[in-house]
DNA sequence: TGTGAAAAAAACACGTG
DNA sequence: CACGTGTTTTTTTCACA
């Protein structure tokens, strides 16, 4: 596996990308004090590295109507693995699953869940999730009030610069 | 409060700019068979509305050496809401704290939290989540393998076309 | 690594139905 | 008033020094 130094200039470029994704490359030349080649040909090997892995429009879920917002815990009979499997296929194929972990403690995963309101999340809980092949146990936690939520990971643990594990490629039309 | 419609084609738009969204007008009225003009002025509308909140770029956690991601409950004393004020204020400043939602259930918070490894989770933990004024309790569970992870809404809920709730603005350059 | 040309895309104004 | 067309401006990409 190869490896992409990310310096300094790098990590003050993908903070802005990551408030910004469609900050020109101008603008973030001028904000790093870097030309816009120098900017253009480190983003490229960003993405290249899959260190930039998306640029994506991240939508209002309360605007769209789908006010409800719940981590589920949920524990599968102890059947083999085949049946984690048959779980984790169905999940990642259902669109109001935004995320699902497997997970140390008690519960064998967690999900975070989207609902329009409580009725339909309700009837997704009931007629889809518990009817899966293996789950024996889910524990909702609805959310009152969504303090924080953000996308942006943290960058200030790099130790600049820093060698950074190369992964995927960024495909041009993703 | 002001009220937008969104109609076929502007989901269709919507599912393609969570997927991809640096897609251009082209690509876009391509893709539903509309105008670019038509694109245009459709996402600009959907920016207005606040129906699109954001443009980022996504970067990969693991990558950048953010191995560990922890779902963790937090509980707080019964001191007053000042308390939960001051706590909420503290978790959405700490860059690590990726969600915080207040929820239902037995725990007062449940936060999303990464870091680089155990140790430094752990002393995330110790030195600076459960030094906070009023926590009593925290219990996290880790990770251990990421089954899905996406930022998109499903968007088959919305009946078409559907009158949804105008939110903010979006600022030319946030 | 910067510079300049070429290509692509977005923004804008206009004329038309 | 909504729509497409054409023009202008911005931005990206690429070749070259």
């Amino acid at each position: 596996m190869s490896a992409i130094t990310v310096d300094r200039y790098d990590l003050e470029i993908l903070s802005e990308l990551q408030r910004n994704g469609r900050a020109t490359n101008g603008a973030l030349g001028e904000r790093v004090h870097l030309s816009m080649s120098q900017v253009s040909r480190r983003i490229q090997r960003l993405e290249e590295s899959g260190v930039i892995r998306q640029y994506a429009a991240l939508l209002d879920s309360e605007v769209l109507g789908l006010g409800v917002l719940a981590i589920t815990s949920v524990t599968l009979g102890r059947h083999g693995e085949t049946q984690g499997d048959a779980f984790e296929q169905a999940v990642a194929d259902m669109p109001e699953v935004l995320e699902c972990l497997s997970v140390t403690g008690e519960a064998d995963y967690i999900l975070r869940v989207v609902a329009t309101d409580l009725a339909s999340f309700s009837e997704f809980m009931m007629k889809r999730l518990l009817r899966l092949p293996g789950v024996v146990n889910v524990k909702s936690n609805i959310a009152l009030k969504r303090i924080k939520e953000t996308h942006a990971l943290p960058l200030n643990h790099v130790t600049q610069p820093a060698q950074v594990t190369r992964r995927v490629v960024l495909s041009k039309s993703a």
